[in-house]
DNA sequence: CAAGTTGTACGAATTATTTCGTATTCAAAT
DNA sequence: ATTTGAATACGAAATAATTCGTACAACTTG
């Protein structure tokens, strides 16, 4: 099995969050995207350096200012994190987090609306 | 605000859930449900004398071997670890994790009747 | 071209987390 | 009573994660 194991600690999950976005990026576009004002520059560089050396992104050197972009897809990182949360804090029952997630006041009707449309379709 | 914030490590966390699912237990109790081969009685010892330190649970030491009791609540702790990763992981959208949870563990028919229910509910 | 600016590299300090070794206490059983 | 076993306490090692200092290379631009 080709089962690869992605699993960004919670810094790597940042920058990773701003490659999906931007598509790709040098690290000051990423640093100035999470405006973190307790962490210099070279720790995000640094982070940045730890996810290529585990795989997780590449990057073009042929410039001076190198360019990364994500090598993990976001899906599937995704699906790891959420089964781990599953298993870890919900004993496997995935409905138990869904409701936990919208017994918060976080969702909108706006977002209701658009998971039950999503829960007819996968009916 | 009494606003605690309650954010227990991975190891932490897998105590926790045994001291919900028991209600309250010895130190040997909850290690032996966690049958770890990888980590000795002392690790786990340590762990529950951190999360007392912590606040996070109690114990009666009134008998010579210990019993604890979780203080924080399961479903605060949920909701706390659950909005962490609405976050981090989702750019703050509930509805994002839900359909990633959903997409995943193939939920069954019935969760599924179960949630659009729960939906309505809070509407 | 010299000076300043912007970038990478990378070791090392710091902080957080997990794990264990060992001392000690208490209680039960021989 | 002495030994044995099961428990706690707690410092400290081991591991993981984050942060930074500093050296150096490569481009401005005056």
């Amino acid at each position: 099995m080709d089962n690869q194991n992605i699993k960004p600690t919670e810094g790597e999950m940042e920058i990773l969050q701003v490659l999906w976005q931007k598509g790709n990026a040098t690290v000051r576009e990423v640093h100035e995207a999470l405006n973190k004002k307790d962490s210099g520059y070279t720790t995000t560089l640094k982070l940045m350096q730890i996810l290529h050396e585990k795989g997780m992104v590449e990057r073009d050197t042929t410039q001076k200012t190198h360019i990364y972009k994500a090598l993990v897809s976001q899906d599937k990182t995704e699906k790891q994190l959420v089964n781990k949360m599953i298993d870890n804090v919900f004993n496997g029952s995935a409905a138990r987090l869904v409701m936990q997630a919208l017994g918060n006041h976080s969702a909108s009707a706006a977002e209701i609306d658009e998971i039950k449309k999503y829960l007819d379709s996968i009916k």
